[in-house]
DNA sequence: AATGAATGAGCCTTCATTCAT
DNA sequence: GATGAATGAAGGCTCATTCAT
């Protein structure tokens, strides 16, 4: 709008600034009362507080507890989308060895400091169904490409699973992944995080390269 | 017990006996209510209810909610414990990939049915410090108990693993085996739980026989 | 059931005679509260104060303020049947006058120190549609009989008016009995109550005896 | 105007009858939200954007929800006056007759299709005593001005009533013909006004031309 | 020991009103 | 004068816990 005088045409655009900012200090709040305190005791009261707010504030921007947790949720679901895509920007590893250390690194990327807010986001809390449906759909496309390329290139020579199979390694790749990175954070089990890192690639990439199965189980 | 004089009974025992039955009844209560509607909304009237009592009568078995889903805790911690316990009994399986086996199955025979319960009482609630403690305790001893199997008898010839390098072994096993069959439960990427069993197993066997480490490593 | 102790058998007895005895309490109460602050500002903490209980105490006898309001109407509404019920039943006297006269006293004996609360509850408060339903049904009820009356028992000679003007004529006799008696409970233009009384009587006695319409009328 | 001198024209007119109309403006608003919300519901901010204006601006116009409620309140009942003063500016119609169609006419407009602004207005909301007062004293004026054409010109011949009783029949006629309109408003027992005016108006007239009362009453 | 009515702190949320810009 | 973000008192309601019977 070249012409409008300086003066008269931001207007609403510090207001917006202004009011996206105090909604994310209000998720920043949520998210720190949330960790601390769950989300039952993590009253609209107590965030409203430790975001500098009053709780009629609060209201102006959400329209109930539950919609801050949904947008925190939804923050937290598009963080880790994020991760993902750029991960994957600069084209996948050539290997699959360097895929499980991508997989790897990646989940210890998106939930470092995070371990608690997570937990509190997808286990503790009541999830409305669309927003279990985003992370299911999250998680089923990073299967679902994962699967793909294990049938596209498949680790074991000679013994290309099929479709089926592909999937349920695909599934098994990232739930070891992200289960893995979130129990060590929450046990610790070594203070240092190189060798948990290392360990889980070994893992991931030893189920890769595992021997074809030869039929046999039972309890 | 017939025989034994009336007189000569202890007094107490029958109280004691119907005092523990209604205990473990309100326990049980307290399990469905809150595997039902979680921790927040399974309210200690609710549980009364259950158990067919008043919840004044409630009140006289426990000194409030949280030593019910403290004991409840325990509970499920113990049946744990004597799962393990009970699996060895019969002495360990002498080959990696049988132990493996075990692992899995017990991880499924303990998980199943009581996912839903699990996570409230150990994801959900507010946990004591003193139950988090007892917690870790079994998981460190099962942990330890690996570990020390895994010095004592190396799954890969030649190259047996360092102390610590054990213990961190030994720590994968235990929580990919945990969280895995916790992830199926809610996942249920299969329907098929025999296919889940087959793959898990697949995956501790290849971490247990994966070839040793050659050093190299980095982003 | 002869024979059971009766020190076993009240039990329930007592305290549900308490218990209605406090639900009465409290209606009455809001009754009080409401006819001094409306409904918007009859709160429940002031209801509950004013029946002399804690707020939770209060709900354990209904399940929100509404319900409250509607139990209330719904005693209201009874007291109405009840009322017009109990003129009824000794018969209905034999002239129009009386007939009349049983009108406009049946109305002032019901609304005779409530007409604020009936106002409070019929014209202030959300009303259910399932309690304004029923309120005309009552009132239906009582045009239609009027409405059957006056075309079976013609108050003027040779000119028995039709159906639909029957029912309009009833629905007449009895809008005007019962608008009137509220707005003189609410204005008292007279201090006289049996003034107004003799006038409304004389009004709906004109109004019944009404020479036959001629058909002329325009603005 | 065009002629005058710019510099001469009052400074402040253009702004106070913006300012004027502004307040009608929210006074338009406040109504539409009042019928639509009821009082409690209508809030001022719905009001204020009802108006196309800022909720600060709003407080600039009036101190308080309340002085919004007042100041419509007392447009309606000088739309009331005005209606009433219109209808005698032309003279009085020479029959009672003619006098009691003209009292529902002007009752019929008055409240058609502001039925529910009136039920808000004067039942549903705290009216402060100041207006209850002027209300009080528009419809004393009514009544008085009846009950002194009842008593220069009695409808019925020979029986002129005292000053008490014409003034409780002037009232009996105010009170009848208001309360039944509103209530037809509320209840439409006919879609048809016109049958309802008709009625209205036979009422009216039966009652002034009623036989001079006997004296006889009694429960 | 059992009962369940009673308690009241505290939660989520609304909305009239103020005030910095 | 206008704006709308900020305020906080107050309301409806829940639920862990107590206590008279």
């Amino acid at each position: 709008m070249p012409g409008t005088p300086k003066a008269l045409r931001p207007r609403k655009t510090p207001r917006q600034k202004r009011s996206a900012a105090t909604r994310d200090r209000i998720l920043d709040a949520a998210a720190r009362v949330f960790v601390e305190h769950g989300y039952a005791a993590g009253t609209t009261n107590r965030i409203a507080e430790e975001a500098g707010l009053s709780i009629g504030s609060l209201y102006q921007y959400f329209p109930n507890k539950d919609a801050i947790l949904l947008q925190l949720a939804r923050r937290h679901v598009d963080q880790g989308r994020r991760a993902v895509a750029e991960a994957l920007r600069s084209g996948l590893p050539g290997t699959w060895d360097e895929r499980a250390a991508l997989l790897a690194d990646t989940a210890l990327r998106i939930h470092d400091g995070d371990a608690r807010l997570h937990r509190v986001l997808f286990e503790e809390s009541p999830r409305p169904p669309a927003l279990l449906e985003e992370i299911r759909r999250l998680q089923d496309a990073l299967v679902e490409a994962l699967a793909e390329l294990l049938r596209a290139d498949p680790p074991v020579r000679g013994a290309g699973p099929d479709a089926a199979g592909a999937r349920l390694t695909a599934w098994f790749l990232v739930a070891a992944t992200e289960s893995l990175t979130h129990r060590y954070l929450a046990d610790r089990p070594t203070p240092d995080v190189s060798a948990f890192r290392r360990e889980l690639i070994a893992l991931l990439t030893a189920y890769l390269h595992r021997p074809p199965h030869d039929g046999a189980d039972g309890p």
